[in-house]
DNA sequence: CATAGGATCGCCT
DNA sequence: GGCGATCCTATGT
């Protein structure tokens, strides 16, 4: 049960990161209430180099500062209006890599999760797709972008769960059409068994 | 100031 | 599997 700390996030390989942060724990603490998942998708943008990143080409806007950060820091937007995003800078200072976090399997906070959700019980699409996860987690661009990632009212654990690279799967990410060629690269990881 | 488009979801058929 | 919702962000005039 320990927190993730800054070294695992300012490594140079964001790819990696993607593949190691499945397994692991997202936490929030909102309003006094805690509430977990463990981490079952995740899609590394690979910074100034990748043209599905927000910061392709080094560009700079208010939206993307946060990106420029360290490691360790929460990056969280809003998409199509509706859908709060929830990612982890990952590299060094001044190097926009991330990883947006897709799917998480509930597991704290299991009476929260599904009052905000407005579900009456668990099922597979609790939350499981980027904007799901964050209303199960209440998690939001206006009160978490920003964030270290060490600490409440978010943070990421280790429970000591390993997920056996054969049951990992490797697939191009999803909605990013526009980045031509690197539509194509395989920076979308899935834990097979939650599919 | 006006416009276009988006790292999605959920409801409908 | 198709489509509308919904509004912020970025960009251009």
């Amino acid at each position: 049960m320990n927190t993730l700390p800054r070294d695992f996030f300012n490594r140079d390989d964001v790819v990696t990161i993607a593949r190691e942060l499945l397994g692991k724990y997202l936490v929030t603490e909102v309003d006094g209430v805690r509430t977990a998942g463990m981490i079952t998708e995740t899609e590394a943008y690979d910074g100034v180099r990748d043209r599905a990143c927000h910061a392709y080409g080094g560009k700079r806007t208010k939206r993307t500062e946060v990106m420029y950060r360290q490691g360790g820091t929460a990056y969280v937007y809003l998409c199509y209006g509706i859908h709060h995003l929830f990612n982890v800078v990952t590299n060094a200072e001044g190097t926009p890599d991330a990883v947006l976090i897709r799917s998480i399997r509930p597991a704290e906070g299991i009476d929260t999760i599904l009052e905000r959700r407005g579900h009456t019980k668990l099922s597979a699409k609790t939350a499981s797709g980027p904007g799901t996860l964050t209303q199960a987690l209440g998690i939001h661009t206006q009160h978490h972008n920003g964030l270290d990632l060490f600490s409440p009212p978010i943070l990421i654990e280790d429970h000591g769960v390993t997920i056996a690279p054969n049951t990992i799967e490797a697939t191009p990410r999803i909605g990013i059409d526009y980045a031509g060629e690197d539509a194509l690269l395989p920076y979308r990881f899935v834990v097979s068994s939650e599919q």
